[in-house]
DNA sequence: GCTATTATCTGACTTAAGTCAGATATATGC
DNA sequence: GCATATATCTGACTTAAGTCAGATAATAGC
């Protein structure tokens, strides 16, 4: 009853319980789920039908079903693939695109009125934050963004808050080298973002210079998702792009309050080096050579 | 993106895509899904049909042929009901218990599972414990129990591993006025905890003395518990028990270091007396006259 | 005792979901 | 060019789930 194994089952039957509730909104639109679900992959991006039959695990009879019933109903167009005329790929109509955005809505204010009916929010969707990272962390795409756009300058603001919290004199963006945007995209850099079913739970930046040489900056990962190799995976990353772009030395600045990131580097390639820079922050410094 | 909705969102995508996989224990026996969730129903020790019909949500029709077809299976059996000849009960036949511990198994088998498909089980655990009472706590049941139950040692644990924790100079039962157990059961006393979905995660007890008079002790509710209320209703449970022994006079201990607990007395009709006992630990005490 | 209500059961439906065996057209490897 | 593989579609099924209108028997209110 209070072993690791109950405790995972009550988890199961508190949740489905509830997401049983929280996770009808494909119903209430007189639709059946089978050609809700598949209205809403078409509308989330996926075009590909070959493609969301395999994620929505459907047989192809079934699939060619659902499609006709949408095309029916004038939600969808379906056209042959340019690459390969066996296939075929699907696009919302603007009737379609209506009908997508009113299954957003009735989403979102289902998660609303979710968020309403229970006391303590912050600490639940902190709980939730936590299982989904955990969940999802392996499904969580690295990818490639605008410094500057929303999702980047979320995991910045995280990035900065926690440096203020941890190091013992604070931290003020403006007394550190704030590394320019345009040195953080291509084709001089990159800035990468773990994204896991649509939340970002990870950053990384690749600093260019004019030479061969770049920086490692903005290393950050998400309190709910660390000790799962995120920030692994994101140096990785960074190290791929580094290479894509001809880039032949990677540098780096870290503090010694941040112990699990001195352990990262040095267990990846990364030896320290003497100071670089005379930025207020850092007291540790490392090199690697691709 | 990143408000609270979108967290919801997000939350309900991770679960339920390992949910699904997670609930799945109701397949894999050979048997439709909501046969199979009759027969868990009667094995949970629910047997009047009309209750299952309504916790499981079913037509009376559809009711009816899922409890034939588990008769054919002989895995159940149906008797009138003794005060009502209209209603019928189910038990499980000894082969149904046998079908039920195969379920139970399976469940358990996922839950492992999934724990070992995943990194920091502690954190997930806690995080899903969280949940777990953020949705549960309103269906949480208060009753009485045995203070040596396995429920009530496990509550009392938590309790003194939390005063331990708390209290500057530490916490050591054997230097506490433990109370008797016999003294926390009928007729002299009470032992309530409170069970959300099978795990407990409160508890109060009343210890009752020769007279009219009792104390209210190790009033304890879990971490994930926490904020939603549930230490009232545990107070209330145990005043409601106290009550009905006969007792016309409560009494409690507490320390200034758990601040939570002595705002929740002042505001629920307590007054602070004067020290009644020698106790090293409590520096606060209160009485309420019913 | 009579009427209304309730619990269960049965038969006759509908709908959604899924399976399976081809048919057709296209792509790939040699 | 030809055999093989692949993507989609169609028709003919099955199964599960659920709905609805009575039938039957028992209970409750008066």
């Amino acid at each position: 009853m209070l072993d690791a194994v109950s405790r995972v089952r009550r988890f199961n039957r508190a949740v489905t319980s509830e997401v049983g509730a929280l996770d009808n909104s494909f119903l209430g639109r007189g639709r059946p789920l089978g050609a809700a679900r598949v209205l809403n992959a078409i509308g989330q991006g996926r075009s590909d039908i070959a493609e969301i039959r395999d994620y929505l695990g459907l047989d192809s009879g079934l699939m060619s079903r659902l499609l006709r019933s949408l095309e029916e109903e004038g939600l969808i167009e379906t056209m042959v693939h340019a690459d390969d005329a066996r296939r075929r790929v699907a696009t919302l109509t603007r009737a379609g695109r209506r009908e997508f955005k009113a299954y957003e809505a009735l989403s979102n204010a289902q998660a609303e009125a979710f968020l309403a009916r229970h006391a303590r929010p912050d600490a639940l969707l902190a709980a939730m934050d936590m299982i989904g990272s955990a969940l999802g962390v392996s499904r969580a795409t690295v990818q490639e963004m605008n410094p500057t756009s929303t999702e980047a300058r979320y995991c910045l603001g995280e990035y900065y808050g926690e440096l203020a919290r941890r190091f013992a004199q604070g931290f003020d963006v403006a007394r550190s080298r704030d590394p320019d945007a345009a040195d953080m995209r291509r084709p001089r850099g990159a800035f990468l973002v773990a994204i896991s079913d649509g939340l970002p739970i990870g950053c990384v930046g690749l600093k260019g210079t004019d030479g061969d040489l770049a920086e490692i900056k903005r290393l950050w990962v998400a309190p709910s998702a660390r000790g799962l190799g995120l920030a692994r995976r994101l140096m990785d990353a960074a190290e791929g792009a580094a290479r894509a772009l001809g880039i032949t030395v990677l540098r780096l600045d870290t503090n010694s309050a941040l112990p699990e990131a001195g352990q990262l580097y040095r267990t990846s390639g990364w030896r320290e080096i003497a100071r670089f820079n005379d930025d207020p922050y850092p007291d540790l410094f490392f090199e690697k050579r691709l």
